[in-house]
DNA sequence: ATCTACACTATACGTTGGTCTAGTCAGATG
DNA sequence: CATCTGACTAGACCAACGTATAGTGTAGAT
């Protein structure tokens, strides 16, 4: 499952996570040897060791339940800029997660992308500005989309036409593009949401 | 402050709420005590007995750091609308709650407000925005500013002058607005981020 | 003048829980 | 075959921690 741990490191670290989250305190060395039926705390906490080598984990050495999930990050992931050329789509890529509520922005996958420029500016989205995008494939006429073409991510208003698509810019100055049904042209997420960070 | 709890308490809750949030995991009795220079651990704990008993937190008894914050929600608090009148700035009050990571805008207090108009419209602030504010009352000139002025809030950009303050709109046609120094005006915090949700 | 609420100090008890030493066992690797 | 890694048992040490008893001081209400 999650890089370079063992399937029983695995359990215990979704363990971890599963307490946190029910309790909102993490589990002792011993709580969660019990869970797992171990005899001795020890197993246990060579596991919570592990993971803390790995970096999954983080706790204070000596003192109880001072322990940190850390590798798994949580929230959305901020996968690239706009039109800067081919940003990876794998989430180990992130550069940073936006660590927030699970339904922020509503139910779905979602990842950010950091707004270069002024080509949505019409639309109050400045250059800066993460845009926050709902994965999907399908778009509506109108909505506003993040798309791969070309091996470059852009942001624009989606317009099917005739025997191909017209992407938008909210930008009189950026001129409208015109793709043919024959382009590659891959729909990435429409938006959903938008965080500025003065 | 806060709901029937005494100054002490208070205060004690928000060391718990902040030491969770930058910690992971919540303090013990003991760190606690620390945090407010108690010589005893007693003080702490009848503090934190008297927050459970009054429900905003909830503890497992024995056991360490196995703390709960049940009472007042984490997250930025929404204390209402720009220039909708006289909002209340009490956290009891926040019709809503921005569940996101601790130090996501930076460090300090915040809250967020919803803006109402287009009068920060050149600023990329559009009607419906939730504008996070930083808590403070002081502010540097040309930054963007929520000010209490004849009981109303208004999100404006800040320019001290001779005798007063003019606080300018982001769009043209509001004008600005001159305030004398007599005039009652108090700084409710600086603009540090903004959320869309589309 | 007494009472009660609040905020603390001083000290201590007993348990919880992180961590240690010293092993066993199975499966994979060289 | 020996060695290594992963997963565990058994038992123990002791610091950290929740909790208790007993008491001080202060401020406001009765």
């Amino acid at each position: 499952m999650t890089r370079g741990l063992t399937d029983r490191q695995s359990q215990v670290l979704e363990f971890i996570q599963q307490f946190l989250g029910e309790q909102g305190y993490p589990p002792t060395v011993r709580e969660v040897a019990a869970r797992f039926g171990f005899r001795s705390p020890r197993a246990a906490h060579d596991h919570m060791k592990a993971l803390e080598k790995k970096g999954f984990l983080r706790s204070e050495p000596g003192l109880p339940r001072a322990l940190n999930i850390i590798g798994p990050p949580r929230g959305i992931p901020v996968l690239g800029s706009i039109a800067a050329g081919a940003p990876i789509l794998a989430v180990e890529e992130a550069e940073e997660h936006l660590d927030l509520e699970a339904d922020f922005f509503g139910s779905g996958r979602f990842f950010a992308l950091k707004v270069r420029g002024e080509s949505m500016i019409d639309d109050h989205i400045q250059d800066g500005d993460l845009v926050i995008i709902r994965s999907q494939d399908q778009a509506r006429p109108g909505e506003v989309v993040a798309v791969l073409i070309d091996d470059e991510v852009t942001l624009k208003h989606f317009h099917p036409v005739k025997d191909g698509v017209e992407l938008r810019a909210a930008n009189p100055a950026v001129p409208t593009l015109k793709v043919g049904a024959d382009r590659p042209l891959r729909i990435l997420g429409v938006m959903a949401g938008l965080v500025r960070r003065s």
